[in-house]
RNA sequence: GGAGGGAUGGCUGAGCGGACGAAAGCAACGGUCUUGAAAACCGUAGUCUCGAUUUAUCGGGACCGUGGGUUCGAAUCCCACUCCCUCCGCCA
């Protein structure tokens, strides 16, 4: 959510730095939404003032004075018709505002989508095979442990089974990444998959992104898109205390995504199911430190595709494909020999203080300072699929077995996956 | 799923429809006292919002789980919802 203050008082800025996004909105109407509201709550207010007045002079007066009451009574009627009448503006004017993405930082580079996304850095040298490196849909099922055919049998195109050695690769992924986190500062927490839906509002996903959720309309339940959720509304309507921040939170949740692209070379495989597993990290900082926590946000997950010793780059999001909560952002992308492609498994924002006005999430500086809102980063650290696509894809073998990357062994306990003896 | 009870400020907890933004206690902050601290005493204290002077004040409005309703007037009465607690049933 964007400042409503910032919208009416520098107008020209925002209406500037939205049209960077290369997206519409309804900027106009809030303003004309927003003069309408001031006109009726002063009026409103001046008339209820009138009433509280008068109230208390019938209180006062003994016998009760029919007139005054009588007067009184009209008083109401009138509050009430514009109550109405102003309710209906602050309803539309919420609405429009709730669709207002964040405004880009300046220096987030101009263009109208991914193509225009700026490579960073790069880290590690893609290895060369002695042989033409095999893509997972291959590999996997090839060794028994992913299985297509299955998954769609009991759910449907895009699910698949994993199953012995590379359902345990995925444990260990998880169970390791988390480990790796809270080494690093991080405090892990496990969240419930399915939220309200103020909980998907305040995090930026509502209304706009309605579509691409699961819902159970029964209980009104939203399937978390993303851990980034449920942990946006932790601290939803609260106001922490002076030492509370910062906090550095580390989750391993399921995630849902109707995701409705159709079948093609960016879904082949396991590369974009309609449930995947991932570790993210989130941080609720004060706003003077975002800027710093993004730079460091990013670093960590880095830290650990260069602990798997997978290759990857890092690449910065322009304007036109920024997230709608974030105000920058930092894509890892790792190289993936078989599919011959880079594949996204992170995606590090820095959300300002967007989700922390949507959710309400505000804390004091100093004891008696006034509450600000608070500035929320999140980064996947990683999303499972894709590392297991790059695990099988980096590390397949002539003979078609997989090694597990040194950091792992331990949390498999084994070493490589072998086809099983035919 | 059935039957009851509950939700008030940072916490505990009062609150006959008008005197209640809300007692009291605790915690917090400032001060007095003290070599310092504790104790004691005095004082200050919530959030949001509108307007006027213009950045400090002054005045108004709203907020007692949420949303409606009754009333000149609601923390207080009525309805719905949410959440919590107790008991029964069911269940991993």
């Amino acid at each position: 959510m964007l400042s409503l203050d910032l919208i009416r008082n520098q107008p020209d800025l925002v209406r500037q730095a939205i049209a960077r996004r290369h997206a519409g909105t309804p900027l106009q109407a809030i303003l004309d939404l927003d003069t309408q509201r001031s006109r009726l709550l002063v009026e409103v207010e001046a008339l209820r003032a009138e009433r509280n007045r008068g109230s208390k002079e019938i209180a006062r007066i003994q016998p009760r004075p029919p007139h005054l009451i009588e007067q009184m009574r009209i008083v109401g009627d009138r509050i009430k018709a514009l109550d109405v009448t102003l309710d209906t503006v602050q309803r539309s004017m919420d609405d429009s505002l709730a669709l207002m993405p964040n405004l880009p930082n300046d220096s987030v580079p101009d263009g109208p989508d991914s193509s225009a996304n700026a490579v960073v850095r790069s880290w590690g040298q893609p290895r060369s095979y002695a042989f033409k490196p095999k893509p997972h849909w291959e590999i996997g099922p090839a060794l028994g442990i992913l299985d297509f055919e299955r998954g769609q049998k009991i759910s449907g195109s895009r699910f698949y089974v994993l199953a012995g050695p590379g359902a345990k690769l995925q444990r260990a992924l998880i169970q390791w990444m988390l480990d790796f986190h809270i080494a690093r500062g991080y405090r892990e927490v496990y969240l419930p998959f399915m939220v309200r839906r103020q909980v998907v509002f305040g995090a930026g996903q509502l209304p706009k992104f309605a579509d691409n959720l699961y819902h159970d309309a029964e209980e009104d339940f939203w399937m978390v898109p993303t851990a980034e959720v449920p942990i946006t509304g932790l601290y939803a309507g609260e106001i922490l205390p002076p030492d509370a921040l910062p906090i550095h939170y580390v989750a391993y949740t399921a995630c849902f995504r109707r995701e409705k692209m159709s079948a093609g070379k960016d879904i082949r495989g396991m590369k974009r199911g309609h449930q995947f597993d991932k570790v993210e990290l989130y941080k609720i900082v004060a706003p003077e430190e975002s800027d710093a926590a993004l730079v460091r946000l990013v670093a960590d997950v880095e830290a650990v595709a260069q602990a798997l010793d997978l290759p990857y780059r890092v690449v910065q999001l322009c304007t036109g494909d920024l997230g709608f909560a974030a105000r920058e952002s930092y894509d890892v992308e790792m190289w993936a020999p078989g599919c011959d492609e880079w594949l996204e498994v992170s995606s590090s924002s820095d959300c300002g203080d967007f989700q922390g006005r949507r959710a309400n999430i505000r804390y004091r500086p100093a004891q008696g300072a006034k509450p600000v809102f608070v500035h929320t980063l999140n980064g996947s650290g990683l999303a499972l699929p894709r590392v297991m696509i790059s695990i099988m894809e980096n590390y397949q073998q002539a003979d078609g077995s997989v090694d597990i990357p040194k950091v792992l062994q331990p949390y498999t306990g084994f070493d490589r996956i072998a086809a099983p003896a035919a």
